[in-house]
DNA sequence: CAATCGCATTAACAAATGATAAAAAGGAGC
DNA sequence: GCTCCTTTTTATCATTTGTTAATGCGATTG
């Protein structure tokens, strides 16, 4: 199948060519239009998803009605699972493409169930999910340690050139501030 | 075993008496002096912990040096295995005793290899990581959308009483705020 | 009881961020 | 190229938060 998953699993840990292709055989393709909101907070989803081309991002809506940006997904990345099936197969959070997108979906209940029955699989799917939580634990403590200016810049550091493809608004909130502020930081550090 | 090992699973999840023995069979009690970190970051481990009786905090050392609260255990609950045991069974994370401790511990490979064999205990297993998940959506939506006041509002009411009980700088920390901006808080909120 | 230590609170000032509105800059479609 | 529409930048002012340092206060201890 698609080259790009052996890229993708690898990135996240060295997987057998056996095990890969027990997971290719559950994919399905999937393309999807700049703007679109494939994953709804609160929606039934049984699919976990692999971003072959585009970006992503995951979000909520605040208590004041706005989107705020809880991850980036860039391309040939995985669109972490747990926090999306969280609650039995309810989703956390809501997924926007926010340029035209090109997915490839599994069924969530059959992955779960090459996890048991295969070792490295399941070591694959641990790994997945732990590094979805190291994520976290960073973001966790540049908002509540970092200044702005410091959250910009570890953001430019993790996201080359996302800043130049995307709404600002999606990154100033994805930082916790508004998009006036963003403005001026990037001002500022552009002297 | 301890009684209290049944009233913090059923606050997770149901499960059978049978489920729980098979757990409780690995468990060991260990008592903790207030003040004593008892997890370090980067340490290897492969325990889980119950959390039976008093106060722990998560946290990890910030650029700067100063200790940021990721965050607060009270009395019957689980200190956040997979949070705790990421990266090859190194933890992400430091953990304190905030008052003297209780805690009944387990192997962790022991517990994964039950939750393989037993599939209510795997239930079990990913329920108490999904509402860790669903926690730190709350806490990251919290921190990126909300001000300051409405975080420390927020705080109180899931975290009744802890305002009492241990330092305020631990607090403030979890709060992405400093000690003296929480006193101000404090004293705004309580005209 | 006095001295001391660790926190919490206050105060005063500086810096960062938010809110609102207006101006400028780009892009899409015609 | 022009128009319309959205996004970004700029400007102004209000508010919040940080920094530093002093003060208060309770608990512990000698």
């Amino acid at each position: 199948m698609d080259y790009k998953i052996k890229e993708i699993a690898n990135s996240i840990c060295q997987i057998s060519n056996h095990a890969l292709e027990e997971i290719e055989n559950l994919l399905r393709p999937k393309t999807i239009g700049k703007g679109t909101v494939f994953i709804r907070e609160g929606q039934g989803i049984q699919l976990e998803y692999f971003l072959l081309e585009g970006i992503c991002k995951s979000y909520l809506i605040s208590p004041e009605g706005e989107e705020v940006t809880i991850s980036f997904f860039t391309s040939k990345s995985i669109l972490s699972p747990y926090t999306t099936r969280v609650n039995n197969q309810r989703s956390l959070l809501n997924f926007r493409a926010l340029t035209d997108v090109h997915l490839a979906s599994m069924d969530a209940a059959a992955f779960e169930q090459l996890m048991i029955e295969n070792l490295e699989i399941r070591n694959f799917g641990n790994v997945v999910l732990r590094k979805e939580l190291a994520l976290k634990v960073d973001k966790e403590i540049g908002l509540a340690a970092l200044t702005a200016k410091e959250r910009l810049l570890a953001f430019r550091e993790r996201y080359p050139s996302l800043e130049n493809q995307i709404p600002h608004t999606d990154i100033a909130s994805y930082l916790g501030i508004t998009n006036v502020s963003l403005s001026r930081l990037r001002k500022d550090l552009s002297r």
